[in-house]
This record gives structure tokens, sequence and C-alpha cells, in this order.
DNA sequence: GTCTATATGCAGATAGAC
DNA sequence: GTCTATCTGCATATAGAC
């Protein structure tokens, strides 16, 4: 793991650490290098500037969560299972990878103009996407209500508590383990908490369902 | 509202405006003293250096936003109407001052360190503030529930959405009219959405309540 | 491809006149 | 208190040897 890579993988592995930590405008290209173990002047060898090396490692990141996310809710399962696989594989991955999270939202806010190019060259189509869960919402749910939202609220209640971690941390003086075990809870609480919630929207007019 | 300040008013508000937008690391002097209608050697001698006036900042936006969300809980109505006064009133306000919510979480990106004494300096308690949502989870709802989840999870539907807004906007193609339609259908959504989750952790061994 | 040395520019901070 | 002019240091980027 640490010999095997060439000289542009080293690069974009450090590149990938500071920018993540950092953001754009604090991260330091002779950070870049030291991380990587070159100097300077080889950094701008493999690319251009800093601009080009950020943008290869937000496509990247982007990327990398985009493929687990739409993989997930195209699989041909039930709602309630494509929720509960959902926060399950977003809590473990998410909690482990969280300067992803950071990085994009961090990038978002720096560099909002970059984001609709990256989404449209990585050919995805949200709107099909959308339109899918809202067909299972009222199939299988019986709910009439804006996809949108509840993806949204799906997100939320995974990402933020991630985001919000040192908020977290600080105010209630809790330790890393205390964080790990919190999360492992969310695990839990939270498909509970959307499917509950779902339940609620039922509509109640027609009770031939199931 | 424009002449009527003094020097440090006006500093403050523009280092306000560039803080917010920019983060510590993208904030220049420079752009604050150009938005202050001064010059930077003005900045540096009313705060001494750019340190200084960003923690200023930071701490009036933080004692802003927690000041509201403390008064809400706080308050002695049932536990039904605080939920649905906080997602209405952070609706309105987090999407009018969604500058606030990123500078904060970039301020905890880029400077974790400084949170802890500034909620200390606050005055806050956050432990009596949790203890009180739990007992009235237990009394009002009969649910037994790490009230930190509730609380997270609460926050998340509302944070959220304003931090993922460009993300949003930049996928779908929403227009600023379209986003703040979005916003306002969350005012409805939003409080039945936890509501309807929370009754799902009601207690039924013991059916006597109403 | 990789290095050392250096150019260039800019941002934070200060000196000192008014 | 407010300004102009300037210092200092650092970060990106390049030149050029090996």
């Amino acid at each position: 793991m640490e010999k095997l890579q060439n000289t542009e993988d080293k690069i974009l592995d450090a590149a990938k650490q500071v920018f993540h930590k950092k953001g754009f405008n604090g991260a330091r290209m002779q950070e870049i290098a030291d991380y990587a173990g070159i100097n300077k002047a080889l950094l701008h060898y493999y690319f251009r500037n800093k601009e080009t090396l950020f943008e290869r490692v937000f496509k990247d990141a982007f990327a990398e969560i985009a493929f687990r996310l739409i993989n997930i809710f195209n699989s041909e399962i039930p709602l309630n299972a494509k929720i509960e696989n959902f926060i399950d594989f977003y809590l473990s991955f998410i909690a482990k990878h969280s300067y992803i999270i950071y990085f994009i939202i961090n990038a978002l806010h720096e560099k909002p103009e970059k984001l609709r190019e990256i989404i449209i060259n990585q050919g995805l189509s949200p709107e099909k996407f959308l339109l899918k869960i809202q067909c299972q919402l009222k199939d299988e749910l019986d709910i009439d209500i804006d996809p949108l939202h509840i993806y949204v609220n799906m997100l939320a209640l995974v990402i933020f508590p991630v985001v919000a971690r040192p908020l977290i941390q600080n105010i209630f003086g809790y330790s890393d383990d205390k964080m790990m075990e919190f999360f492992e809870q969310r695990k839990k609480i939270v498909p509970t908490f959307i499917l509950n919630a779902l339940k609620g929207y039922e509509n109640h007019k027609d009770p031939v369902k199931d």
C-alpha cells in the first residue's frame, strides 16, 4: 500500500487528504507535496496548477459517493429495504470517510459553479431517480408526497450528524468512543424514525392495503 | 441603516458578510475594508488582526442562533408546539440567513478548537436543555429515547437542506423561486414528519394515555 | 521525471503623516 | 481616527540543471 503507487497516485492520495482536511483555500501545495513525499515543482509537473488538482480530487470524491447512492436506490427491492440499506451503508461509510462530506460541502460553498458540469459528466439522471422513489412510495405505501422531500430528509438524517459532529462532541464533551456508539445507535434509530414518519403519511381513505 | 453606524459597526457588518461568504481562509481583509468603505489599516486599528475580527464575528453568529434555539425549547409549552415553533422559526430564519450556518460549519471545520470556550462563555447548559426534552418525551408521549437523537434529527431536517441547497438547486435545476417554495413546503412537511415518527416510538405496552 | 533555486504576486500587518 | 505608503512573509508557479 506504500511504495507500490506511482507518483501521480501518490499526489492524488496526498491531495485528497489535504484538500479534505483544509478545503481549497486552506490547503497548501507544500503540504500536499510533503504528504506525497515529493517537492512542489513535481506537483505542477503532474497537474498544471492547484485548480486542476482540486477539480480532479473533487470529481473523484463526488463520483464515489454518488455511485454508491445511485446503486442502492436503483436496486429492485422494496422501499423499506432500500431505506434500511441506505442508512446502514451511509452511516458506516460517511462516519468513516467524513472528510468527503466536509469536502463536498466546502467545495460547494467555495466553488458552487463547478458542480453542474461534474454531475452531467457523471451521466447521472436525478429526475429518473426521484421518479422511482415516488412510484415506490405510491405503490408500496400509498403515499402521495414530493419524493424530493423524503429523499432530502433521509440524506439530512445521515449526513448532518457527521457534519455537526464537532459541534455535538464539543457541546456535550463526548469522547470519540461515545460518538462511535452514537453513530451505531443511529443505525437502528434512523430507519425506524423514517419508516414511522412515512407510515403517518399513508392515505387512510381507502384502506385496502395490507 | 446606512450612515448611522459608527466605524466599528461598519467593520463588523462587512466582516460578517465576507466571512460568512468565504470562511476564514477565503476572506480577504481588503475585501472587508472595501465592504466597510474604509481601508485595511483601519481594520487593524479596530481589531488587532484577522483572527480577532473573526472570533468576534463567529461569536456573534453563534450567540444569535443559540439564543433563539434555547428560547424556544425553554418555553413552557407542550413538546408538539415546541417542535412546530422550532421548525417554523428555523426554516424562516435559516433560509434567510443561510450564511450563518455555512459560517458555523466552516468555522467548526477550520477552527474546531474555538468552539468550547465560546459555548462556555455564553453560559449555556446543554445538559439541562436535553433533560427537559427527555422529560417531555416521557411525560407527554410516553417515549423512552435518547433525547439527543431526537434533537439531532430535528436540527438535521432543518439545517441540512439549507446547507445542501446549492447541491439540490444544481442537480435539479431549481430556480431561486422554486427553492423558496420548497422551503415553504417543508414548514408543513417537517413537523408532520417528526411528530409521525415520534408517535411510532410510543410505548404500547401500557395504553392508558389519551 | 525529479530536483534546487528563484520569480511573481498577494495578503496580513505596520509606520508614520495628517 | 483615518489615511497613504511600505514592509514582510508566504504560496503559487516557473526556469533550468541533472
